[in-house]
RNA sequence: GCUGCUGUAGCUCAGUGGUAGAGCGCGUCAUUGGUAAUGACGAGGUCGGGAGUUCAAUUCUCCCUAGCAGCACCA
C-alpha cells in the first residue's frame, strides 16, 4: 500500500464526527469550524482532558472546543496564564529573581520566587501594573517538548537551579513540555490560553505575600510566595472580594471580643481566659455532650494533669513529642535527683491505667471510656490561631476497648454518634479524611494493614467513602478525620475516630478470653467535638455569633421603653428565668433604639420590649436577632415558646 | 519554628526626634424616649518589654515578647 497520512476521527458535543490528518491540533480544528471560534477557542477538551490547542491529536477522540464562556476550562487557564504572567513581570522588574512553580489553587493561584530582597505590599501594585503591560501586549502562548539534557542545559545557562531540581523530580523518561509567553518561557505541563491578551485585564488581583518553604521542606530554602485570585469575570473577582470583607465579620476573634466570650493574653499565649458568656457557652456544650456520651453507653472518668515522664516514655509520647510537651521539674527534698513530670498532652496513657485497674473480661468488652481532657500542647508558635489551635484546651474524649471483631460496630456506632452531635450543633455537611501509616511510626505492617483495613472498611460500611490522606495518621495507627471549615474555608480537624493496636500492647492491657486465656484488647481513639476551644470557635464562625436558642450565652433581654415599665420587666425576666431560660432585664434610662442596637450588636437572639402598652395589657413586644419585624405576644405564650427554644435538642 | 508585617486609651485607629489625639465605650447631669446611636460635661495612656544612638526616643537601631498572613508542624 501506498504511504499515507493517517487520519484521525474526532467526535464533537453534537455527536458529528469529521475526518483529521493525524497531528492535527484542536487549534486548526477550530479554524476548520468557523475562524470566529479559532479566535475565541482557549482550549479544548480532548477524551475528557484538558488540553492545550498546540497540542497535536494522534488518535480518534471527542473534542470539544472552549472558550471564555465555559467555565472550568476558562477559569483554570486564567489562573495558570497569570501565574506566568506574574512570574514574567516580577523577572522583568527583578531579573535577579529565581522562578520556582505557581501553580493554580482555589480561588486564583501563587508562585514561589526565591529573591535576596524581601517584596513589600508596595510592591504588588508595582507587579499588577507589570502584568497589565502584558496582558495588552496580546503576546502569542508557544510550547515545545524538549528532552531532559537540553532542559537541565537550558535552565543551567540561565541560572535557575529550581527547575534544574524540579526536572530532576520528574520520573522516568517523560518528555519535558516548555511554554514561551511571549519571549519569557517556563516548564509547564500546560495546557495555557494562545496569547497574554485572552486574559481578563480586570477580574483579578494580587492579594498578599508570605513565606513558604521549597518544596514543602522546613529544612530547605525560604520562598517568598504571591497569591493572587483570579475569576471569569470583573463581578466575580468583586463578589469574591466582598466575600471575604463579610467572612472577616464571622472571625471568631473579632466575634469573641465583641460578645465578650473570652480573651487571650500574652503571659499565657494559646491559653483561653473564658468570660462568663463565654463559660455558659463551653458548659452548655459539654452538658450537652455529657448527656449524649451516657446515653451512648460511655462511662466518664478523669485524670492527672501532672504525670511522671516514665508513663510517656512507656506510651512512646517521650521519644516522639518531647518538645512539645511541657515539662514540669520538681525539687524533692530527700529524693536524689528531680522529678521529671509532663501536662498531659493526651489523655489515652492514663486512660489505660484506669483500664488496667483489676482484670478485665470479655464481658466487660467493649469499654467505653470518656474524659473530658484537659490537655496541653507545647505547639509551635506560628501554628497558633484564635481559639482554634491552642496550647491549652480540652478534649471530649474518648476510648474503646474492644476487641478486633467490634472495630467495625464501634466504628459505625460511632460515626453515628458523631452525625448526630454535628447535626444538632447545626453542621449538616462535614469532610471525613481517612490517614494511613505515617513514615515515622510503632507497630509492624501486619498491624498496621490489619488496622488499616479494619477502620476502611467499617467506615465504608458506614456508607462514608473518605478522601485519603496519605500518610497523616498517628505514630500508633490510622485515623479517620472529620473536617470542619472556618469562615474564610480553611479546614480544622475536630472529630476523629483511630485505631489502635500499639498502645495495649506498650501499656500491656488485656482481658480474659471465654478461653480462659489473656488476650489484648484494641484501643479505638475517639473525640466528637475534638476540643471545646476549637469547636467553640468554629461554631462561633458557622454561626457568625447568632448561635441557636439553646447555646447562646445572653438568650433574651427584656427591656423598658419607659421607667414606669421597669417592675413589670423584672416580672418578666422572673418569669423567664423560672423555666430555665437565660434572661436580664435592661432598666437603664436609654432610648429603646439605642437597647435594641446595643443587644443586636451583642448577638442576644431575643429582645422584649415593655413600655405603658404592654404592662397594660400583660405582653411583651418581641423582636428576634436578624428581624427588623417585631411581633406582640402575651407573657404566658413567650415563656412556654422560649423555654422549649431553650431546651437542647437532646432533651426535646 | 521559618518568612514578612503589626503592637499608641476598654475597642477601632490617627500622629510626632522636644513625654500624645479622634470616634465609640466608660462616669456624672439633664432627658421617659416605641424597635440599630438623645444631648452636655468629665475621667482615662510609663505609646508591648529591654538595651543602644541622642542634650532629648512613643518616634531611629538592635534584642526579646505577643499578635496577624502564609509555610512547616498538629500524638
Amino acid at each position: 500500500m501506498a504511504l499515507e497520512v493517517n487520519r484521525v476521527s474526532l467526535t464533537f458535543p453534537d455527536g458529528n464526527s469529521r475526518d483529521y490528518d493525524a497531528g492535527v491540533t484542536p487549534a486548526e480544528v477550530a479554524a476548520s469550524i468557523a475562524s470566529s471560534l479559532a479566535k475565541k477557542a482557549i482550549s479544548a477538551t480532548v477524551n475528557g482532558a484538558h488540553h492545550d490547542l498546540q497540542w497535536p491529536i494522534d488518535a480518534d477522540a471527542s473534542i470539544a472546543i472552549n472558550t471564555m464562556k465555559d467555565e472550568e476550562p476558562a477559569v483554570e487557564l486564567i489562573r495558570h496564564d497569570l501565574a506566568h504572567i506574574m512570574a514574567r513581570a516580577v523577572q522583568e522588574i527583578w531579573p535577579d529573581t529565581q522562578v520556582t512553580i505557581g501553580p493554580v489553587i482555589k480561588d486564583g493561584w501563587y508562585y514561589d520566587f526565591d529573591r535576596k530582597e524581601s517584596f513589600t505590599p508596595e510592591d504588588l501594585g508595582v507587579i499588577e501594573k507589570k502584568m497589565k503591560e502584558i496582558i495588552n501586549k496580546r503576546d502569542e502562548v508557544r510550547t515545545e517538548v524538549w528532552d531532559r539534557a537540553r532542559a537541565i542545559k537550558h535552565y543551567e545557562d540561565l541560572g535557575e537551579p529550581y527547575k534544574v531540581e524540579l526536572i530532576n523530580a520528574i520520573p522516568g523518561d517523560e518528555p519535558l513540555r516548555m511554554y514561551w509567553h511571549g519571549d519569557w518561557q517556563d516548564l509547564c505541563r500546560g495546557p495555557h490560553l494562545q496569547h497574554t491578551g485572552q486574559v481578563p485585564g480586570d477580574s483579578w488581583k494580587l492579594m498578599s505575600i508570605a513565606g513558604a518553604y521549597w518544596r514543602g521542606d522546613s529544612d530547605r530554602a525560604m520562598l517568598q510566595r504571591i497569591y493572587g485570585v483570579a475569576f471569569q469575570n470583573k463581578e466575580q473577582l468583586k463578589a469574591h472580594l466582598n466575600m471575604l470583607e463579610e467572612a472577616a465579620k464571622r472571625d471568631h476573634r473579632k466575634l469573641g471580643r465583641e460578645m465578650d466570650l473570652y480573651h487571650m493574653q500574652e503571659e499565657a499565649p494559646g491559653q483561653v481566659f473564658w468570660h462568663p458568656n463565654g463559660w455558659l457557652i463551653y458548659t452548655q456544650l459539654q452538658d450537652y455532650m455529657r448527656r449524649k456520651q451516657r446515653a451512648g453507653g460511655y462511662v466518664e472518668v478523669n485524670t492527672p494533669q501532672v504525670v511522671d515522664r516514665k508513663l510517656w516514655e512507656a506510651s512512646g509520647h517521650w521519644e516522639k513529642y518531647q518538645d512539645h510537651m511541657f515539662i514540669v521539674e520538681v525539687d524533692e527534698d530527700h529524693a536524689r535527683e528531680k522529678s521529671v513530670n509532663a501536662l498531659k498532652p493526651m489523655n489515652c496513657p492514663c486512660h489505660v491505667q484506669v483500664y488496667n485497674q483489676g482484670m478485665k473480661s470479655y464481658r466487660d468488652l467493649p469499654l467505653r471510656m470518656a474524659e473530658f481532657g484537659s490537655c496541653n500542647r507545647y505547639e509551635p508558635s506560628g501554628a497558633l490561631h484564635g481559639i482554634m489551635r491552642v496550647r491549652g484546651f480540652t478534649q471530649d474524649d474518648g476510648h474503646i476497648f474492644c476487641t478486633e471483631e467490634q472495630i467495625e460496630d464501634e466504628t459505625a456506632q460511632f460515626i453515628a454518634f458523631l452525625s448526630e452531635v454535628y447535626k444538632d450543633l447545626g453542621f449538616e455537611n462535614f469532610s471525613v479524611k481517612f490517614s494511613d501509616r505515617p513514615e515515622k511510626r510503632s507497630g509492624s505492617d501486619e498491624v498496621w494493614d490489619k488496622a488499616e483495613a479494619a477502620l476502611l472498611k467499617a467506615t465504608r460500611a458506614a456508607g462514608i467513602e473518605p478522601e485519603l490522606n496519605p500518610g497523616e495518621g498517628a505514630f500508633y495507627g490510622p485515623k479517620l478525620e472529620f473536617v470542619l471549615t472556618d469562615a474564610i474555608g480553611r479546614d480544622w480537624q475536630c472529630g476523629t475516630h483511630q485505631v489502635d493496636f500499639v498502645l495495649p500492647e506498650r501499656l500491656d492491657a488485656n482481658y480474659i478470653g471465654s478461653d480462659g486465656e489473656k488476650h489484648r484488647p484494641v484501643m479505638l481513639h475517639r473525640a466528637t467535638l475534638g476540643s471545646f476551644e476549637r469547636f467553640i470557635g468554629i461554631l462561633i464562625e458557622e454561626h457568625a455569633g447568632k448561635l441557636p436558642f439553646w447555646i447562646a450565652p445572653r438568650q433574651v433581654v427584656v427591656a423598658s421603653i419607659i421607667s414606669d415599665a421597669d417592675d413589670y420587666v423584672h416580672e418578666v425576666v422572673a418569669a423567664l428565668k423560672a423555666v430555665g431560660v437565660r434572661a436580664e432585664a435592661d432598666i437603664r434610662n436609654e432610648k429603646i433604639n439605642y437597647k435594641v442596637r446595643e443587644h443586636s450588636l451583642g448577638k442576644v437572639p431575643v429582645i422584649l420590649a415593655c413600655g405603658a402598652r404592654e404592662v397594660e395589657e400583660r405582653t411583651v413586644s418581641v423582636r428576634r436577632l436578624g428581624e427588623k419585624q417585631t411581633s406582640v405576644t402575651s407573657l404566658t405564650e413567650i415563656v412556654t415558646e422560649l423555654e422549649k427554644s431553650a431546651t437542647p435538642p437532646d432533651l426535646l
